[in-house]
DNA sequence: TGTACATCAGTGAACGCGCGTTCACTGATGTAC
DNA sequence: TGTACATCAGTGAACGCGCGTTCACTGATGTAC
């Protein structure tokens, strides 16, 4: 390959990087192009060498940062007792930190209340990061009186939400407390033996 | 009164009520000014009359539409059984009817994306919101070994969650599933008695 | 190897559009005498 | 009661600004001979 085209393919990583920083950040409608391509290092002018449209970047700015928060999530989970691992993704993703670090976080919470109403596409895209999400989740879930995918969606909806409104508050007292409420919510329905979650509180507390 | 003060009260609590409306279908950007006019039967010129700016309006219409839901949330929970009344509530608030009527439904979906980035006072509203659904919910809930208010906080997350994705992934299955398995988690945590959760979860399918 | 031309990633200014806000104006209602 | 003036809710056009997108241009890299 010609140094100019690794020359250009490095710079479509970087307006990705970019674009998935402000999308954690500021949402789809905060994430503007001239913003991504400063962030990026380049000038307004250039994206569209690099994407078709903004709703092209989202795009593909919400597949990136949803595989990124998966690898997160699930990583190493094999250290760790097959009993605790549902509840170890649980608090990695409700942590002060992938609330407030948006080169890392998850992205959903920023995009959850624009996709209704924005472009289609984005519709689709977010349901395959649910599913994803849920479907790995459902590896690591107790048996429950509900589908194993059943009670992953549920608990998909408590993170995202719990992660959602802690951001909306972050500064206040408030923003903790959810973040910690969902977490022995998350663990109450997540750990193997239900009975546990007196020792869940005691930990998450 | 005058006929004439009358008159603008009466416009006033018509541009309130679009307001609403605009807000928990399209969130706070999507309400706009001259649309939430329009939405009243008047038009832009007038708005500074009544509002003295797109922030006031929102946060009035952010407090209006939370008391309404809040009210209907918790309205005749005297005519059922004890045990049933948080069960109750999270089923009025996850259901379809909430998530595809926009003129009673809850706007807390909409906007918990927006107010991480827009004015602070909208976040204070938020709070205020959250807190107050929590407190009525509180009183419904089991003994638990967390406290009611941070059980209550951590399904005011799971409802907050699971219908913004259900609204945002609407017209689709998924959106279904989500609203019902947020709705058999919140059950199998606020059910005063943990052992009855094959019951409810029979019901809930 | 050197020279002349082609390619193309990136620039920077401009375009059209939609938004929140302002403002001169209108006409119906209210007030003073 | 009637008349002249004041008030003010609402109108409609304009303003400034920011956004996504386009486009003529630049200059470094690549290619052909």
């Amino acid at each position: 390959m010609n140094a100019k085209a690794e020359q250009k393919e490095r710079s479509h990583e970087t307006i990705l990087q970019s674009a998935a920083r402000l999308l954690r950040e500021r949402g789809i409608a905060g994430a503007r192009v001239a913003d991504v391509m400063l962030g990026a290092g380049l000038t307004v002018g250039g994206f569209y060498a690099h994407f078709g449209s903004k709703e092209e970047l989202i795009d593909e700015a919400l597949r990136r940062t949803g595989e990124v928060m998966r690898q997160r999530l699930f990583a190493k989970l094999d250290e760790k007792p097959e009993a605790d691992r549902a509840e170890v993704v649980l608090k990695r993703y409700l942590s002060a930190a992938n609330r407030d670090e948006f080169q890392l976080g998850c992205p959903l919470p920023a995009v959850i209340g624009e996709v209704a109403t924005s472009a289609p596409q984005h519709k689709e895209v977010l349901g395959q990061q649910i599913e994803a999400i849920a479907a790995g989740l459902a590896e690591y879930l107790p048996e429950r009186p509900v589908s194993k995918r059943h009670l992953a969606l549920g608990l998909v909806a408590l993170m995202c939400g719990g992660l959602a409104l802690s951001r909306a508050l972050r500064g206040t007292a408030l923003s903790d407390d959810v973040l910690e409420a969902c977490r022995a919510l998350g663990a109450f329905a997540a750990r193997s033996d239900a009975k546990t979650h007196v020792t869940i509180n005691r930990k998450s507390q």
